[in-house]
DNA sequence: TTGTATGCGTTATCAT
DNA sequence: ATGATAACGCATACAA
């Protein structure tokens, strides 16, 4: 039964012998169509292998069924997971993703604008905390669109993310029940809100337990591997050293570790370490870090299916989802051991 | 400037005076237009901002602009840099790409199939070995297709992959110059041709080397972390260690290099250790594992660009791209130095 | 409940 | 060199 042309609405109208109006109706009204000829219908269909031009219909309908994602790096391994959330539930709605990245270039992400005025997508999801075409005068001609781990930076467009400073309050309690009081906090508060707010749950843990901050161990980073190792650096160089390092995501904790590995030290034996994120390679660590673990699939899930929320109605259904991410123990942790003045482990 | 509505080839004609018939020229092939006229045009275009509405297109040309890219998981972390060379390359020529995937379960792979019967497709890029949706009666019906990695189930579909004989062999060819002559070999050569080349790579160096075979220190194993750990215990069971370990993939080396660790060996004091990817992971371990780098930015690339020549002319080009991959040297492989019967490292 | 007819925005054919 | 117009496949307002 395969033909060289795909079928059209117009086969199927002619084998069910009805007009192209009722083949339509039946398929998209049911209840419309008499139970005769719906069946008729179905079954032209099934002969026919019938699958509606997607061109056609949303050339007709005005809008797509195509979600456009645009993140910073599609190489990401922490968007990979992401994207598998946005994936399966659009699909499940029938509507499928176009993917495109910035690379944090800002023409780059003009370009895709073309795919948003062409009307090739319904929908958007953002993954930069700015929105990475231009600027306001761009937000109105936006299509609806959500954001992923961070609101976008003009405001306005509802996004999904975790709650970062209960996250962040998981890792410091169970290093103050550990036993530690003097906990560094390694990481960037003024680049991401998500590591602002990381910060807010540091000094929560530390209120909530009576423990006193200590500025000379708070230090700032980048959120890379490097900046970790400079943090340790510095501490080990002004001699105020901590029995524990909190570190704003996994990047900087991995950088303190191997700092740490470095100089001899063992963990958990004389320094513990945590991180924010559990990327992937947190687990091949040695020793495997004990992290805070991002939900990605299920971000992706929340993100994709507020956006479809917004595209059946346009009530403006809620503005933020937070999602509360677990604390994922492994061996970076143990009650603190380290004497100043004392030896290193090997 | 900012209309509700998105201004079509009507307000571009209107505005420049001309006729739609003349905008469409002016802008697809533009030699056949008046300098004037053109010029005309293409103000009334910067006035108007207008794109052209690529749903239109399609419907009139009766082929998108946009690749379907199908993989088992796009959560893997080896296929997300493909993904960015795809990217890229089919951004440069006007492309978007579309993607989905499997999960390795043949039903998820057909409903992928829609956007190809629903002409949102023109083209397909297919990662898994096999053909995710059905067989050789979906053939005929498919789009210009490449395959990646691996040649795709049925044949007669192009693809890009790399010489894996080719990287097998520079992984051998480093244990033997370091003196290893005890080189076991961790991989299933039946489920993927892939590993059953990369097998075939270290035939061809302990060939070189005049090193007879020893089928006691071959193992199978399926890929994964779990089989590399296997296939150590097995070797320690049967009491005939190799020297070194070469493994058919990273996640195999993992698992030895766990086993090894475990057994308190040192690498490379006691024993060498080869991946084959260069999964992200492989940097991170202690040691840092020796393995052969898949180029995959490039392999995307490659694939992308030869499906896109088949887009243009129907010339079956070239029907299959092997790109050389390289050996990355780190901290796993040294010359032998384990004695059966000695002892572990500490 | 069903059919007829129109238009969505393009591109291509055929005149001029 | 340019213009008028048909056709791509579909959904829907309106008629019946």
């Amino acid at each position: 039964m395969s033909n060289s042309t795909p079928a059209t609405i117009e086969d199927v109208a002619r084998i069910a012998e009805v007009s192209i109006a009722t083949v339509s109706r039946a398929i998209h009204t049911p209840e419309k169509v008499a139970n005769s000829t719906r069946l008729k219908v179905s079954q032209a269909i099934a002969i026919t292998g019938y699958t509606t031009n997607a061109m056609a219909r949303s050339l007709r309908l005005g809008r797509s069924n195509m979600i456009l994602v645009v993140a910073p790096d599609i190489g990401d391994p922490n968007f990979s997971n992401i994207l598998v959330g946005l994936e399966n539930e659009a699909r499940a709605h029938g509507y499928g993703i176009l993917i495109g990245h910035t690379q944090n270039d800002a023409q780059r992400g003009l370009e895709y604008l073309k795919f948003l005025n062409s009307n090739q997508a319904a929908g958007l999801i953002l993954f930069t905390g700015i929105l990475p075409f231009g600027h306001q005068t761009m937000t109105a001609r936006l299509p609806p669109s959500v954001g992923v781990f961070e609101p976008v930076y003009n405001g306005g467009i509802p996004y999904v993310g975790v709650d970062d400073i209960a996250g962040a309050r998981k890792a410091v309690d169970l290093l103050i029940a550990e036993g530690h009081r003097k906990i560094a906090f390694i990481g960037d508060s003024r680049t991401r809100l998500a590591y602002a707010r990381r910060r807010q749950g540091y000094d929560a843990g530390l209120d909530a337990a009576r423990v006193p901050q200590d500025m000379r161990i708070v230090l700032e980073g980048d959120g890379t591997i490097e900046s970790g190792r400079l943090a340790l650096e510095q501490l080990f160089m002004r001699d105020t050293l901590p029995t524990a390092f909190m570190c704003v995501n996994d990047q900087t904790a991995i950088g303190v570790m191997l700092g740490l590995t470095a100089r001899g030290y063992d963990m958990p034996r004389d320094f513990s370490v945590t991180g924010f994120d559990d990327v992937p390679q947190a687990s091949y660590m040695t020793p495997s870090l004990t992290t805070v673990r991002q939900p990605r699939t299920m971000i992706g899930k929340h993100a994709m299916a507020l956006l479809l929320e917004l595209l059946s109605d346009n009530q403006p259904a809620e503005t933020e989802i937070l999602l509360v991410p677990d604390l994922v123990v492994r061996n970076s942790v143990g009650p603190p051991g380290f004497k100043p003045g004392g030896k290193p482990a090997r």
